[in-house]
DNA sequence: TTGAAAGCGCTAACAC
DNA sequence: GTGTTAGCGCTTTCAA
């Protein structure tokens, strides 16, 4: 690659008056200008980045550190983040934790050696101490899709959207609810309170505790503790399920299925995240969405405000944005016929 | 961030000293290098890679371009690179292309000028001028999935994909096979070569053209073009359908079940990529298998022994490797009943 | 309008 | 063993 230095030389100018014209900046004489253009097309000259970047103090990259790509509904956030990235002259250093915490907290040391201008995050866990140094680092970070304490987040309640779920259920007219997914999670909270809300109590009973999120990865286990619990309960003591992700709801449809179950008959089936499974799927399932081309633009635009210093709260912003829900096939008020 | 500077004046050394512990090299006492250490610490000091990359000429960064990360394939190919990448102690810098050729165009000048020591690509089309100037650059540079000429590659032959989808079904005893997807794909090609070897002729009035890849947002397209066929053929001229893609496959078959055909009893179905979805789909979907993570690990470590110079060929490499087929529920001998 | 020069944070000779 | 020095390719004063 040519070097500014070269451009000067063939122009017979100097090498600051080739910085000038790249930048578009300043008095450069048309006709320099011309000159110097000719060269730089000519050797097809790009300026080198990580020189501009170790003077100007701005890489124009951002990190994004995402824990399971092959959950649609994250490479539907990466996707967006991109564009949206692209479309401000940024580029993007993908991190994967596959929710681990190490390696999230090496993605975190990596990103910040390499200068990145900000960082998009969605966090393995709220409590890891390493995401201290983070906070009290000076790149501009935003939490996206989970929220965390102490840095700035662009998210949806998945409170409300784990409560929607439930009313939804409750109100046509289910009672005995299963939820499948992690009991640690905001969704679940959630769907317990909504239970209280309404004068019910949700029973600890109804759950199948899963480990980890909605990656493919996690088939094997549904598979086992799904089988298990119709195995044990069997007639079913719930009416329908409520599945921490679409992927998972997905799975468990197919089990129920297998089992001689009928979606929405016999169990109605609630998902997470409103990915294009649940729109595909058959029956198509009912699901809780998050606004994801929302979300991604509001995260890289958070982190521009952060970065021009246009935006400067000492404290975190926090954007929640309102889940909703899509109803489709894979939900029916209850004792209806189609 | 701290800078090797200031860790010299706290330890009361030269910077190269710094320089020299950090990199682990050379010889420095016990005695200063664990004096430098506890400043190191102290200060929380991490290198600045982007000062590093200007004198070191590698950025231990890679670049890889990808046309549809919705498509579960490619996130797949992506979470095995980022893996292999970082356990190489590289990390990567994502593009998105949509298989837009100017978004990729794009995407290669600004990698290139930021200095990635290797770029990964998935490529939008094979004839693109702008894929002269990567050759001609000397970015090691593989693609991958689709091979293309001129560049080192790890794919698997789609020739043959598309071959193994035919000779499955006429082997059991299809003979009026549909092909949903672009004619101008080499799974397209395979598969119609493989009627030629077999004594017989595709019809190309059994093909679907789809105009896109495998996202999901293909959905509307296939949804439109499907249903015309099928009304405009009642009944159904074949019985069978190889898809492009899983996901296409996955949609085929929703729209196949609504027009009241059961599969694979009165059409099979064929898809290609295994993803997740072939597996966890109802009925399960027989589909041709690449080996992403083999894939994915060799493109890798060719990028790196091009790099290293432990591989000086003059002339592109390729690697081929063998798709296989994954026969499952959605394909059955013609005539069989369960 | 242009050039010379300093310096971003680091590596890598080269001396001592 | 350790310090000094010269860059890497650029941006940005400061003079001219």
């Amino acid at each position: 690659m040519a070097t500014m230095e070269e451009i000067a030389k063939k122009a017979g100018v100097s090498q600051a008056t080739v910085s000038r014209v790249i930048n578009g900046s300043a008095s450069v004489s048309m006709e320099t200008r011309q000159n110097v253009m000719q060269w730089i097309r000519k050797l097809d000259y790009h300026p080198n980045r990580t020189a501009q970047s170790l003077v100007s103090k701005q890489s124009y990259l951002f990190g994004i550190i995402l824990p399971e790509i092959s959950n649609p509904y994250f490479s539907e956030v990466l996707k967006v983040v991109e564009q949206e990235a692209s479309l401000n002259g940024y580029n993007l250093i993908f991190c994967h934790t596959g929710d681990n915490v190490q390696r999230e907290k090496h993605a975190i040391t990596t990103l910040r050696s390499r200068q990145v201008d900000g960082i998009l995050i969605v966090p393995v866990e709220s409590s890891a101490p390493h995401l201290n140094t983070l906070r009290n680092s000076n790149v501009p970070t935003v939490a996206i899709t989970r929220d965390i304490d102490g840095f700035d987040s662009v998210a949806i309640s998945l409170r409300r959207g784990g409560a929607m779920a439930a009313n939804h259920l409750l109100e046509t007219g289910h009672t005995n609810i299963g939820y499948i997914g992690s009991k640690h999670e905001e969704k679940f909270q959630g769907f317990y309170q909504a239970f209280l809300e309404h004068g019910l109590t949700f029973s600890d009973t109804h759950v199948i505790e899963l480990e980890k999120g909605g990656e493919p990865g996690i088939s094997h286990e549904i598979h086992e503790k799904i089988s298990a619990y119709l195995e044990e309960r069997n007639p079913l003591d719930v009416t329908a399920f409520f599945v921490s992700t679409d992927i998972g709801a997905f799975i468990v449809s197919h089990i129920l299925r297998e089992h001689d179950y009928r979606i929405p008959e016999d169990v109605a089936v609630v998902g997470f995240d409103n990915t294009f499974l649940a729109v595909e799927m058959r029956p198509t399932l009912t699901s809780v969405a998050q606004p994801v081309a929302e979300i991604g633009r509001l995260a890289v635009e958070m982190l521009l405000e952060r970065i021009t210093g246009q935006e400067t709260r000492e404290d975190s912003i926090k954007i929640i944005l309102e889940p909703y829900l899509m109803v489709r096939e894979s939900t029916r008020k209850i004792g209806w016929k189609s």
